[in-house]
DNA sequence: CCCTTGCATAGACAACCGTCGATGACTGGA
DNA sequence: TCCAGTCATCGACGGTTGTCTATGCAAGGG
């Protein structure tokens, strides 16, 4: 009943195998899939972690509003007006995803762009999933 | 700029067009992953209370110990001991997971077996990927 | 019919979270 | 130099959450 924690092979998703900084909260949950072997305590706080980050109806918006917008980034004053929500409760959200290795944030002049982390969010996609998978584009 | 949300292509994950039950949480969600077009805030909440169920360590580990158990079923006393908590707090842990769709509860004799929803996992991971993936086996 | 076993529920409590208004810091013009 | 605009931080408040102990309920064996 042994499982290849050891022997893992990794699908070429991002923070797998690529340096030492990239994604460190999706690390540990790296190549040990949920569905196939029990986690640890440490792994499995590192990933709720990242998904407590996630389970927010204000964040997902959020993360879909930058997503949408034009050049893949968004400004604080373009999402809180379509959120609903004041910008202390905007800027606190997306500091939130920031945080969680999901955006980034660029300060150009008065105003602070963000952005997706490329392959975060196929990242945490990928350690839920059981399915291997390809990419077709 | 207009997303083909109403020229949907669903890619065969489950909850999508298979009837009018099946996971209901994730069904608002469906087709129309995050990253494509901005969530509106039905969809965002109810992607969100799947997320919130997820997010949690014991939560986490009680999923894939449930995988990972021989039959791909455990009822609570085999889960008691290894995750270090209570009997109740197991058995609330368990009751969030049922609710979210993510286990299934049946009941024989004394003891109450968990196991997980086929694709409920992969239905969630589907959402939060933008990858059109192809499953491989 | 009792007694043990497995599980769910109830109630309580501390910790955490989402939201707000108020305020401060910084930038770029007039 | 002052002002307007953008954003982050602070402090506060109500609601939610994770955990526990205590208790109830059902099944099965003496």
């Amino acid at each position: 009943m042994h499982r290849d924690i050891d022997n893992c092979q990794c699908h070429g998703h991002t923070g797998c195998m690529a340096g030492p900084k990239t994604l460190p909260l999706l690390d540990p949950a790296c190549c040990a899939p949920l569905v196939r072997a029990p986690l640890d305590a440490a792994a499995a706080t590192s990933l709720a972690r990242t998904l407590k980050a996630l389970a927010d109806p204000a964040r997902l918006r959020l993360l879909s509003m930058v997503a949408a917008h034009e050049g893949g980034e968004a400004c604080v004053c373009d999402l809180t007006e379509p959120l609903g929500l004041t910008q202390p409760t905007v800027s606190h959200h997306l500091k939130v995803l920031v945080d969680a290795g999901l955006l980034t944030r660029d300060k150009r002049g008065v105003w602070a762009y963000y952005a997706l982390v490329p392959g975060a969010l196929d990242a945490v996609a990928a350690v839920l999933t059981s399915q291997d998978v390809a990419v077709r584009i």
